[in-house]
DNA sequence: CATGAATTTCAGTAATTTCTGAAATTAAAG
DNA sequence: CTTTAATTTCAGAAATTACTGAAATTCATG
């Protein structure tokens, strides 16, 4: 590998935690390598910067593709493909989110939905029924509220972050300034 | 396996997702096995019901334990350990949360919170720290927005996500309310 | 349509992870 | 202290996943 030390250090990091996520370890690196890269990098540069084979960059970056995670660029007068991140990082972590939901989520969401349409043919059945509905509603729910929330340009996202679980007070206080017929009081922002 | 069809789906479908999360097949099994059983299985239980060694369960059980998902009870006159886990669904969401962040997130905050002190030695090295900061800045807004919110009972959290992005709206609402006509300055509404 | 640069595919191999059975350990009860 | 049931550990086997190099393919250009 042959890299800066401190590029060095967070491609290895994001190595080791591909492993954890889903994602395997030469993945992992070439994309904190674009990431943190200040200019597109075509195949070869990662060859050279990670020391890996040629076909490993072709089929890594084809799954990173997959993954809608990276963005593909040209050069003028150079055939070869280029390749960077988006330079967004909120945007970056939707397409993750979207990913992520597309292939972890919705496929265990669409099995709950099967298995509760059948007929339990036992209490032992009926019951984990009940169990299987519960996380069903669980997962509705949240994707419901992703669903919402995905839209959101970035600076509503930042806004909805900021405020956490203080929407729950926002909440009364609304409750109260409209019950009581716009009452003027001291907004609590933050 | 030996288990009614309904209960098995769910199992071996826990299974294959488990890959896609960072757990392996079997603990995926089990898990799934111990969340739709009516009572506590021990280890003998989840030999004969997924049919693989005894050693396997006891890593695997040992492995989700680590994780914080299975309860251990003891039925009287029995030394052998039983396990379930949590009726709440709610409460296996938080665990799951808790865990995938302390070991997904955090190591990776700390990475680079130690690769930010540093003195870049190169251009390169500036514009790769400049972008690990953008990403620190998110990891915190999303974590500082999760240990708000992970403190939220039940309810307060089902409220929170049936509000979804419906908060902005009411932020807005409340801001015309308290402020009597200054206008906020708008972020380009999509 | 031949050339050659860029890229992809894929069969075989390497590396890693998971799983097992045998042996070791633990701990309750005689 | 011994017996015995329950559990864990761990070395090796099995299975899976990742990686490579050689061959095949693609495609712009002469």
């Amino acid at each position: 590998m042959n890299l800066p030390p401190l590029l060095q250090s967070f491609v290895l990091h994001f190595g080791e935690m591909g492993s954890r996520w889903g994602i395997n370890r030469t993945v992992g690196q070439i994309y904190a390598l674009l990431y943190a890269s200040s200019k597109p990098l075509c195949a070869d540069d990662i060859v050279d910067a990670l020391s890996i084979s040629r076909s490993n960059v072709s089929m890594s970056l084809r799954e990173l593709q997959a993954w809608n995670l990276v963005i593909l660029k040209h050069i003028p007068d150079d055939r070869r493909d280029y390749f960077t991140t988006p330079d967004d990082v909120w945007q970056i972590l939707r397409t993750l989110a979207e990913e992520r939901k597309k292939r972890e989520v919705d496929p265990t969401l669409s099995v709950l939905r099967e298995l509760l349409m059948q007929t339990p043919g036992s209490e032992e059945e009926r019951h984990a029924q009940a169990r299987l509905a519960e996380m069903q509603i669980l997962i509705e729910q949240l994707t419901k509220w992703y669903d919402d929330v995905k839209h959101l340009e970035t600076e509503q996202l930042a806004t909805l972050l900021n405020l956490g679980a203080k929407v729950t007070r926002l909440l009364d206080a609304k409750d109260r300034i409209v019950s009581l017929g716009r009452k003027r009081t001291e907004p609590k922002t933050s």
